[in-house]
RNA sequence: CGGGGAGUGGCGCAGUCUGGUAGCGCACCCGGCUGGGGGCCGGGCGGUCGCAGGUUCAAAUCCUGUCUCCCCGACCA
C-alpha cells in the first residue's frame, strides 16, 4: 500500500478525553474513529489488524472442526423471550413499522440454537460446532476506555452441540487447545483464567486474559494458577491473635471503623472481625457476613456463597435486626439472624462488636459449628502453594462456557438417542473479541514512540520510508524495492510521500509496523538500506544490502516478535 | 443509576467570571527555501461558538430547557 493514497488519518495530539493508553494510540494513529458512545468506527489500518486477528481464530476454529455460517444481528423478541433474555437490561429493543418486538443480540445462543433444533433430529446429526464472527449490541451502562468495551463489536462465538456432558467435555477442551493457539498466534503475554460461571451459567468457564494497566479485571497469579479475582482463593497472610481467654466487654468510643478500632486497642486489624450484613435477594433473609478485619468481602464469590445475588443492608434493618451500625458482631443475642463466616477467619480469639454503642468484645471464638465459606477477596500478600501471589489488572479476551441445557432445554433443541428416547442438546459456547485482542496488544507494548505491533496482527510488516523526494533516484529505488517486496508476497506500507522525513519516521513509529526499511540517498551511496525493528527500536546490524534486499527481508521476517 | 467534568474550524486550546467586529498552535491549500527525526519564511481557505427558547440596542459570554461526549463508581447474560 501506498502512504500517499492511504485513508489514515494520524493526530499528532490524542483526543482530550483519552485515558486509556490504547484509544490514545489507535486514534493518534488513525486505525480507529469514534462515531459516539461506545461505537467506533475502523479505518483502513485498523481493520487490517482486525482482520489479521479473525483469520488467526478461523483458521484454529476450523482446526478443531468448527463450521462457519452467519446469523442475524436482528432477532424476533419471542426467541429470548423463551430463554428469558429479553428482559436484560443491556439488550437493545425495537420495533419494526407492523409494531412487532424486536431485539438486536448480544450474543447467538438463541438464534443459533434455533437452527439446531429445528434441524438436528438424531444423535446421529451430533456433535456439532457452530461459528460466526458477527456484530454484538450491547446497551452498556457505561461504554468506556476507546474500543475496550463498546456498545457495538464483533465477536467470534461458536457453540457446540453434543450428545451428552462427555461430548461437551471434548468439545470443551478442544476449544481451550484451539484458545492457547490462537492466544500464542497473536504474540500476545496472556493467561487462561478460572472464571466465574455466573447465575445464569453452567457448570464450568475460562476466560482468557491480558495483562495491562487499562483492563478492567483483576487476575490472581501464582507458579500454575490464575484466576479472575472475583473466584480466586489463597491462603491468608497469618495473624497473630491476642491470648485473651474469655469474652471481655472493651469501651470503646467513636471507633466505628476498622482502622480506628485497631488503633485504639492496639492489635493489628487481622485481630478483628468485620461484620457484613447483608440481604439475600431471592428471600430476603438477612445475612450477617464476617471477614477478617483487614480482609474484605468479594461480591461475586459472596454472591456464589449464599446461591442469591445481594445487597448491602440499610442502617435501618441493622438497627433494627442487629444492633448499631460501627459495633455489630456475630454473638449472642443474634440468634435469629444467619451468620455466615469466611474460611479465612480462625477459631479466634477475635475483637467483635458488642452490640452496643461504643463497646466491642475482646476473646471472641468461633463457634465449632459455625458455617463457613471462602467470600474474602485475595489481597496482596496471600499465598498459592507458599508463594506469594500477584495480583495484576487485565483485559478480557476470550470466554468459554459450559452451558448445559441451558438454551437447548427452552428452546427444545433436542434429539433421538440410540434407543429412540429424545434426549436435550448439551452446548457450550465459546467467544472471542477481535478488537479487545488489538487493542491488548496495543497496550502491552507500545512504548513513548507508539505502537509496536506483534508481527501476526500487525497491519503490515514492512514499513518502507522512502526518504528522497519524487524525481530523485533515491525515490525511484524505493519505488522498485516497493514492487520487488509486493512481488515476493510482503505485506508493506511505503511512505512515498513527498514530505518532511522526520514525519515519516515519526509515523512509522506511531503505527508500529514491526520492520521499517529506510532508504535514501546514503543508501544508494553506502549500498545498504537501513532496517529497524520497531520492537526496542533496534537497529539491524549493518542493515541489508541493496542488491538482494527482497532475500534479506524475508529472512529477517520470521525473527520479528 | 450516583458523583464529577466538557461541548468554540479536522485535532489541541484561549476567550465566558466582567455581554460590544471569534482568536491561537497544529493540520490543510498556494508560493519559496530546506532535505536523515513532526524544518523555515510568506500568503490563504475553513467556525451561524452542541441545539432550542428567553433577557438585551447587542449574547460564545447572562437565564431556562434540552441533546451529546468524557472520567470515577455501580453495572458489565
Amino acid at each position: 500500500m501506498r502512504r500517499s493514497v492511504l485513508f489514515l488519518p494520524t493526530e499528532r495530539q490524542p483526543p482530550a478525553d483519552a485515558e486509556a493508553l490504547s484509544h490514545k494510540l489507535m486514534v493518534r494513529a488513525g486505525l480507529v474513529r469514534q462515531l459516539g458512545a461506545g461505537l467506533w468506527s475502523w479505518l483502513p489500518a485498523g481493520w487490517r489488524v482486525h482482520e489479521k486477528v479473525v483469520q488467526i481464530i478461523r483458521e484454529e476454529i476450523d482446526g478443531i472442526g468448527g463450521q462457519e455460517l452467519l446469523l442475524p444481528v436482528m432477532h424476533p423478541r419471542e426467541l429470548w423471550r423463551k430463554t428469558g433474555r429479553d428482559q436484560i437490561d443491556e439488550l437493545f429493543t425495537l420495533e419494526d413499522r407492523k409494531g412487532s418486538e424486536m431485539v438486536l443480540a448480544m450474543t447467538h445462543e438463541e438464534a443459533v440454537t434455533f437452527h439446531v433444533a429445528a434441524a438436528v433430529k438424531s444423535y446421529r446429526d451430533l456433535p456439532k460446532t457452530l461459528y460466526h464472527f458477527q456484530v454484538k449490541e450491547r446497551d452498556e451502562a457505561r461504554p468506556r476506555a476507546g474500543i475496550l468495551r463498546t456498545r457495538e463489536f464483533i465477536m467470534k462465538d461458536s457453540y457446540s452441540f453434543d450428545r451428552d456432558e462427555a461430548g461437551l467435555d471434548v468439545q470443551y477442551e478442544a476449544h481451550r487447545g484451539a484458545y492457547a493457539r490462537i492466544y500464542a498466534r497473536t504474540g500476545l503475554e496472556w493467561f487462561e483464567c478460572q472464571s466465574d460461571v455466573g447465575m445464569m451459567g453452567g457448570t464450568v468457564a475460562h476466560e482468557y486474559m491480558a495483562p495491562c494497566p487499562a483492563g478492567e479485571d483483576d487476575v490472581v497469579l501464582a507458579p500454575g494458577y490464575a484466576a479472575n479475582l472475583e473466584v480466586a482463593s489463597a491462603d491468608a497472610q497469618p495473624v497473630e491473635l491476642p491470648d485473651d481467654t474469655a469474652l471481655t466487654e472493651v469501651a470503646t468510643p467513636g471507633a466505628t471503623t476498622i482502622d480506628a478500632l485497631s488503633a485504639a486497642l492496639g492489635l493489628p486489624a487481622g485481630a478483628l472481625l468485620k461484620a457484613y450484613p447483608v440481604v439475600a435477594a431471592d428471600d430476603g433473609r438477612l445475612v450477617l457476613v464476617v471477614v477478617r478485619g483487614d480482609h474484605r468481602v468479594q461480591g461475586v464469590k459472596l454472591q456464589n456463597a449464599l446461591r442469591s445475588t445481594f445487597r448491602p443492608a440499610t442502617p435501618e434493618e441493622i438497627t433494627a435486626q442487629i444492633g448499631p451500625p460501627g459495633s455489630i458482631g456475630p454473638h449472642e443475642p443474634l440468634t435469629a439472624v444467619e451468620v455466615l463466616y469466611d474460611a479465612a477467619v480462625a477459631d479466634g480469639p477475635y475483637v467483635v462488636g458488642a452490640n452496643r454503642p461504643d463497646a466491642h468484645l475482646r476473646g471472641f471464638v468461633v463457634p465449632e459449628d459455625a458455617p463457613r465459606a471462602d467470600v474474602r477477596a485475595v489481597e496482596p500478600g496471600d499465598t498459592i502453594g507458599g508463594e506469594t501471589v500477584r495480583i495484576v489488572p487485565a483485559i478480557e479476551i476470550g470466554n468459554i462456557f459450559k452451558l448445559g441445557t441451558r438454551y437447548s432445554e427452552p428452546l427444545g433443541a433436542t434429539f433421538l438417542d440410540q434407543d429412540g428416547r429424545p434426549q436435550t442438546i448439551v452446548m457450550g459456547s465459546y467467544g472471542i473479541g477481535p478488537a479487545r485482542i488489538a487493542a491488548a496488544a496495543v497496550e502491552q507494548f507500545a512504548d513513548e514512540k507508539g505502537i509496536s505491533w506483534p508481527v501476526a496482527i500487525a497491519p503490515w510488516t514492512v514499513n518502507l520510508v522512502s526518504l528522497g523526494q519524487g524525481g530523485t533516484p533515491e525515490r525511484a529505488a524505493a519505488d522498485a524495492l516497493y514492487e520487488e517486496l509486493r512481488a515476493a508476497g510482503v505485506e508493506v506500507l511505503y511512505d512515498d510521500r513527498d514530505t518532511g522525513n522526520g514525519e515519516k519516521f515519526a509515523e512509522a513509529e506511531l503505527l508500529g509496523c514491526p520492520l521499517r526499511l529506510t532508504l535514501g540517498k546514503r543508501s544508494l551511496d553506502s549500498g545498504t538500506i537501513e532496517a529497524q525493528r520497531r520492537r526496542g527500536l533496534e537497529d539491524i546490524d549493518g542493515g541489508i544490502p541493496l542488491e538482494g534486499a527482497v532475500e534479506a527481508v524475508l529472512g529477517i521476517i520470521p525473527t520479528l516478535a
